[in-house]
RNA sequence: GGCGCAUUCGUCUAGUGGCCCAGGACAUCGCCCUCUCAAGGCGAAGAUCGCGGGUUCGAAUCCCGCAUGCGCCA
């Protein structure tokens, strides 16, 4: 009899941490455009400063953004943080849209595209962070500072000597707003500092680690705005998220130790303050954190070295992420209905370069035939030379694309691999490529062989497919006591010019009988010549085929 | 130096008090299949759950220390 209370379904609890607990979005609280009183919408957003192009860990964290936003009907904003203008890089924009474009990762608001929120650019903002700056300004909350580099290096010096914590230790926090007003009205350059509370602590909830609490006393008044009248990231991006109404702040967990500033800014402004989400870096095999020095960093960097878009993103999902104990292998579909940022692991992760080609390979075969061959020929188009005639004969691509999807794990691995199917002819290979494993005793064999395999072939070129050349093939082997596979490897790399190849005889067929025929015959005194045999016939007759052909 | 975050096989992870002397995947190794290379199948090895205390009948899971790594502030 079977035990009853087993046969509930098994229910798995997941999610909701930290977010549950969180009363947010006070009943009557006026929201978005189309909120209404309905539930609310989440808005998540991408900002990432135009420093070059992205960087996969800031990509994972954009990706699992957009998957969070996409699963609950939310909205997906790209803003460009660019307020630091001696770090801008020219066209980072443009590389940061293709980027996200190319992964699939689809915005509904941006720098471009604008949106009811807009601009989506900082530095078309400014009047903004200006705006709130004079608000704290009135309310006490900020203060101007005339400090120079020179004052903050001795005080730093004073700090250090005297073991004080460093910080900014708020000289000009007593000044008379009045006087300092007056100052700065004269031109006199300055920056303006939030005033940060000197006792307490202040507490914020992390989405994925709870809440996390901070003294306020090590917490120093933090420059808001700077001397240029440019924001610092700390003002911008509190202005611009409330505005633009983001409900989760996802951002790299190095930004942990200054959240306590932003949510004290989100405090003084009248503004509540968003869920704050922070990603665990990506390491490199170094276990420093990934950069340059571990190859390909950038999101388009792996574009080039032939990832698929469907597998990097799957590959960056499931980095830090997972949906359950067996599960790795997720279309954007079904991470779109399974992701959940609250299930995210907090720990860093190793990039693993080894995985993700696996897992490129496991998208390559899962592709259709026609729509691989469309990808192969695109990247062919790029990587075969010059010589080779454009465009390139799609009905090729089709025919070798069955034989070497399982045999590819990246795009660029396709060109090295098939080049022999758009040349006229291949340069016959060094002689030693040829001498397969059986044959290593006996390449003196191998000449003769060729030969006979020639003229075995010759009369099949009315029916050049691949069974009758196989049946042909092995029937000689055995009649000159080879291996097969001794053989095949002869004809293999006369054909190719290659040892590692996709299989023969449906090669063969599509190279063709003429080609393939000639390529071998051209392969025959090369190893008769480098491997001459003691048979006066043999030679005779490697003589006899070398004479027609030679004059390499 | 102060503060903070993190810590399960080499790597990515599952695990939220008994189902775990810890499951899956990549990589590695072996066997099978086989015309090369792959792909595929089967199997092996690999984690005293960072360490030490506690709480509990029982802890990878809860609490406290410590260590290590990383980050932030300079």
């Amino acid at each position: 009899m079977a035990r009853v209370h087993r046969a509930a379904p098994r229910r798995r609890r997941r999610g909701c941490r930290g977010a549950a607990r969180r009363p947010r979005g006070a009943p009557g609280r006026p929201r978005g455009p189309r909120g209404g009183g309905r539930r609310m919408t989440v808005r998540l957003r991408y900002a990432p400063s135009p420093t070059g192009d992205p960087h996969v860990g800031n990509i994972r964290t954009a990706l699992w953004s957009w998957l969070h936003a996409r699963r609950l009907g939310g909205a997906f904003v790209l803003r460009l943080e660019d307020t630091d203008q001696s770090r801008a890089v020219e066209g980072s924009l443009q590389r940061i849209e293709d980027s996200l474009r190319w992964l699939g990762m689809e915005w509904d608001e941006g720098p471009d595209e604008g949106g009811p929120y807009g601009p989506y650019v900082q530095s078309e903002r400014l009047e903004r962070y200006h705006e709130a700056t004079d608000r704290l300004l009135a309310a006490d909350d900020a203060y101007r500072c005339f400090c120079t580099p020179g004052d903050l290096r001795e005080m730093r010096e004073q700090q250090r000597a005297s073991g004080q914590p460093p910080g900014y230790a708020g000289r000009c926090r007593a000044l008379d707003p009045d006087e300092a007003a007056s100052r700065a009205t004269a031109g006199e350059s300055h920056v303006v500092r939030f005033k940060m509370p000197n006792e307490g602590s202040t507490t914020f909830e992390d989405m994925i680690r709870g809440p996390i609490t901070y003294e306020n006393r090590v917490l120093d008044d933090f420059v808001m705005l700077k001397s240029d009248g440019f924001p610092t990231y700390h003002l911008a991006h509190v202005v611009d998220d409330h505005a633009m109404e983001i409900t989760h702040v996802t951002r790299g967990d190095e930004w942990i130790p200054s959240t306590p500033r932003h949510v004290r800014l989100f405090e003084a402004l009248g503004y509540e303050p968003p869920v704050f989400v922070h990603t665990p870096v990506i390491l490199g095999p170094d276990g420093g954190k990934l950069s340059k020095r571990h190859g390909a960093k950038s999101v388009l960097d792996y574009a080039a070295e032939g990832y698929l878009p469907e597998a990097l993103c799957n590959f960056l999902a499931i980095i830090g992420w997972a949906l359950d104990d067996s599960t790795e292998i997720l279309s954007k579909d079904e991470l779109i209905a399974s992701f959940d940022l609250a299930r995210l692991n907090p720990a860093p992760a190793t990039f693993d370069t080894e995985k993700l080609e696996w897992m490129n390979g496991v998208y390559m075969r899962s592709l259709s035939l026609g729509d691989l061959a469309g990808r192969f020929a695109q990247r062919l188009d790029d990587d075969l030379p010059a010589e080779v005639a454009r465009p390139l004969d799609a009905g090729l691509v089709d025919a070798f694309t069955p034989l070497i999807q399982e045999r590819v794990k990246l795009l660029s691995e396709v060109a090295p691999m098939t080049d022999f199917f758009f040349a006229s002819d291949v340069e016959v290979a060094e002689p030693g490529e040829f001498i397969a494993r059986g044959m290593r005793k006996t390449p003196e064999r191998a000449a003769p062989a060729l030969k006979a395999a020639v003229a075995a072939l010759e009369p099949l070129a009315a029916e050049w497919r691949t069974e009758p050349l196989e049946a042909a093939l092995r029937a000689l082997a055995e009649e000159l006591g080879l291996r097969a596979g001794d053989l095949f490897m002869l004809c293999r790399v006369a054909v190719t010019g290659k040892r590692i190849t996709p299989p023969l005889f449906e090669t063969m067929e599509i190279v063709g009988a003429a080609p393939s025929l000639a390529r071998m015959r051209a392969a025959v005194p090369v190893l008769a010549a480098a491997y001459p045999s003691d048979a006066p016939d043999a030679v005779e007759g490697g003589e006899d085929a070398g004479g027609g052909e030679s004059g390499s």
